[in-house]
DNA sequence: ATGAATTACGGACCCCGTAACGATA
DNA sequence: TATCGTTACGGGGTCCGTAATTCAT
């Protein structure tokens, strides 16, 4: 058996010309080389090389063996690449969601259930979220509803209910509920990046403006500071951190973590129109059941 | 660098199913199989087993990396097998001739020249040959007048007279020549291997029979037993061997090595045709004249 | 209790680098 | 004389087999 750095001695050596260069190139020494030259010829059971006192040349047989070797190489190292590259995508998924609130919930399911798999998640609408898990861009998807393909699996994953996020001082401040209509053509602070609610709110409001803001930190402050209605979920508590599930906190430190800093200066009145109570629904394809049921049990 | 006998191993694995198994079929210890695998893990950097305390199997990587092995093991096959074959092909040569004669006298050069060369000579007619010097059945051909095509190069190799071997009693035994017209119609005993000879004598003595003889010996032993004319040529010594050149009876010992057994009882009258005195070349292609024309100097 | 995998230990072998040598330009 | 290739020698590392251990059927 020919060993594999001996090949690459000779594919070296055939773009050298000579031993000593090789050796540098190598940081081994010449007599390594040499023997190693040696032994390749006897392994081939073929004279590769034309030898005077001081100088070594390949043969016609040799140059077709140190090309044989050089894509004998490649295909060492398309091997392992293959190997590790199988490995690497049996060990990820890609997530595609409709809204980021599921996502940390299955994400955290994820990585207790299987925690050396690494996770890759996208926000999309849903008909993109749809050819993405066709196309295998994504192996799991969030809906805001169950898919109706029969290829497709599905489970239940959660649910999120909307909330109007009012100063206390707001007209409605004191409602059980409102429907959205009741504040069409109020304006509203948004955050940027909410999936599908994009799309539902400035459907259902349309006579509201929306100023959105992409970033977590001046959305934040901005409700501390100021009287403007936005929108908060269930998902976020409402009351301080110790009697939410402190998980969330944990996986997603940099999420908005609730508006508690808001010193109780406003309340939640649910929205009480059925489309912004959903329930979320991991969906992927049927026949990598046998890989993911585990994940959304 | 993984040891490709280590890759082996894996595949056999992949085939046993235990070490014990594979063990007993490499004629290793089991312990070497473990740490074999235990490497090749470390290797591929990828987790190639699902081990309980008592048994080991493959993963998907592991079962994905054994196929991929077994593949990468038949191409090391295959580049030894190419490399030999090149050089195999590179120390034979494939000789076609129209006669026996400037064979031996091709091969000895050959010979002379290049000690480790394997040589295989094989009897065909004329456009046999030309076929198959182009098809490269052949790399040499040898050929009774020198070709016209220009992309051929050829050499003068020897010459050959074809002579009339008469009993003494014949009528024309003691001629200094003769025209083969004067022989035609005469019955004669006739070798069978003989090339391109032998469509001559039936072209030119078209009412002679002729008798084949396939094997030699039964033909010396005619020729010494009856008075049936005979050819012969300058090739085959008249004379005791001692006056002839001797290597050609060194290099060819069962070839017919004269006629000079026979005690004097016949004599050789050349054969004053012209065309019974060829020139033979050697005949290659141009494009191997840097290999070949060596052997014909 | 048998068989499977793993680990510890000891020895053989291989492989490498240094150095000396031969030869060439 | 400088460079290149080969060979001799010594040390270190690797690899293997034996044997002991653990666990499961």
């Amino acid at each position: 058996m020919i060993d594999l750095k001996t090949l690459e001695q000779l594919v070296i050596f055939s773009h050298t010309g000579t031993l000593c260069e090789t050796a540098k190139k190598l940081h081994i020494s010449q007599s390594t080389l040499t023997r190693g030259m040696q032994k390749l010829e006897s392994e081939f059971g073929v004279c590769l090389f034309i030898r005077t006192k001081n100088s070594l040349s390949l043969t016609e047989a040799g140059t077709l063996a140190a090309a044989e070797a050089e894509v004998f190489l490649r295909q060492y190292a398309g091997m392992l690449r293959h190997v590790q590259d199988f490995d690497r995508k049996k060990r990820t998924v890609s997530i595609g969601s409709c809204a980021p609130v599921p996502i940390s919930v299955l994400v955290q399911r994820i990585t207790v259930a299987c925690p050396d798999t690494s996770i890759s998640t996208e926000l999309k609408k849903i008909p993109q979220l749809l050819y993405g898990l066709e196309d295998d861009t994504y192996q799991l998807i969030i809906l805001p509803f169950p898919p109706e393909n029969d290829q497709l699996s599905f489970q239940k994953l959660c649910e999120e209910q909307l909330f109007f996020y009012l100063h206390k001082n707001h007209r409605f401040a004191g409602r059980k509920s409102l429907h959205v209509r009741e504040m069409n053509g109020e304006n509203m602070l948004l955050l940027r990046d909410i999936g599908f609610w994009h799309d539902l709110v400035t459907e259902k409001m349309p006579d509201s403006r929306f100023f959105i803001q992409a970033e977590t930190y001046p959305f934040q402050e901005l409700i501390a500071n100021s009287t403007i209605s936005v929108f908060t979920t269930d998902a976020y508590p409402d009351t301080p951190p110790d009697t939410a599930s402190p998980s969330l906190n944990e996986t997603k430190p940099e999420a908005p973590s609730g508006h508690e800093n808001s010193g109780m200066e406003r309340v939640r009145v649910p929205i009480a129109d059925p489309e912004f109570h959903v329930t979320y629904y991991v969906v992927y394809k049927k026949e990598n059941g046998k890989r993911f049921h585990a994940f959304s049990s």
